[in-house]
DNA sequence: GTCTATAAAGGGATAGAC
DNA sequence: GTCTATCCCTTTATAGAC
């Protein structure tokens, strides 16, 4: 039983379809529209532009997106509960939209300055305490001497990049949605081993 | 002193450099033809249509990308050994190509079928030979038991997303150029201790 | 081969009826 | 709010001179 959708929420469901998978360049506002039962004037007559949709798609994603990818970085728990709860949340998250990384960096590639002011960094310090929990914990000797950049650029890189290259994977080992499903749920588990069994001493 | 390049060659480069960083639907033939330092009249003269140049750049870089991801796999070389090169080797080929992964995941994700058929995965098996060497190393006990696939997605994952990623890491971490360049030559050896490490009983 | 000028198509945006 | 019809700018593609 389907709930029915207000015009508004039916746009915004067909839009964030269409703009995932085909950017703001490649997307079509009669397909858009197709897609959310309506025509191109209804369209306008509730975003005005395509840009401004294009936009709005863009802030709802990135609501969702960044406070994901970044809340467990300054949580109080220690390291290695950190890097298992992470890969399980975050995971789980790109399990349920596997189309948003690619999008969001897309997005930063073709205008790193606009997505910088959106996003406000220099207010907010994403890995202030983890730098620090990472000095902490190298100077106990519990792991090893090595740039704490390095960390977490492998752990996203772990994490997210499966599904960044999901389709070339899925051609390469002859994956269906399935098994890639499988392999990723098991990534939950072997990434924070893998990345504790190098940082061990 | 610079070689004079032919008419052919000028719009090969400046097509390669628009296509790479905004794509088929963002590239215009005005702003490719004015970088190579032509007119649009002679684009379609050389190449007809803006699909056929887009097609051709394709291919080229198709040709330089997949050897240098796929050709170290199934070399004859000890396993520990492998990955140490495919890192070094990559990574190298990453930093003189900083834009080729991004393009080449969008291409596959807009059109998997096309793609598919490209690369011919059927008649070139990219990694028959290492699934075996690691179905080996396993039953010797020199590695743990993990999904062989893992492996390889871990060691592409963190080898590539970086460049993919590239914007974002130089947001987030406050990043310039040689900063950035810095920390990707470290990676070349961070990754393979860190696989090494993990895949130790 | 290379240019200028122009045709043709595509697609975003609006007018106006209901 | 929602539709049909249409405008008009942008961009691809071609014609034709040199």
């Amino acid at each position: 039983m389907k709930i029915e959708l207000t015009t508004e929420e039916k746009i915004y469901e067909a839009a964030k379809e269409i703009f995932y998978r085909k950017g703001l360049d490649g997307a079509r506002m009669q397909e858009i529209a197709d897609l959310a039962g309506i025509n191109k004037a209804l369209l306008h007559y509730y975003f005005r532009t395509k840009e401004k949709l294009f936009g709005a798609i863009v802030k709802r994603v990135a609501e969702v997106f960044f406070p994901v990818l970044f809340s467990t970085w300054n949580m109080d728990i220690p390291f290695e509960a950190k890097i298992y709860t992470f890969t399980d949340k975050y995971i789980d998250f790109l399990i349920k939209h596997p189309f948003i990384p690619n999008f969001v960096i897309n997005l930063i590639h073709q205008n790193p300055d606009k997505v910088k002011s959106l996003l406000n960094f220099d207010k907010l310090p994403i890995s202030a305490q983890l730098e620090e929990q990472i000095r902490v914990e190298i100077e106990a000797g519990n792991i090893i001497d090595v740039d704490w950049r390095q960390i977490i650029i492998s752990i996203i890189s772990l994490s997210v990049f499966p599904f960044i290259g999901s389709p070339m994977l899925k051609i390469i080992f002859k994956l269906d949605d399935e098994e890639f499903l499988k392999i990723m749920e098991e990534r939950k588990l072997i990434i924070p081993k893998m990345v504790m069994a190098w940082l061990k001493p």
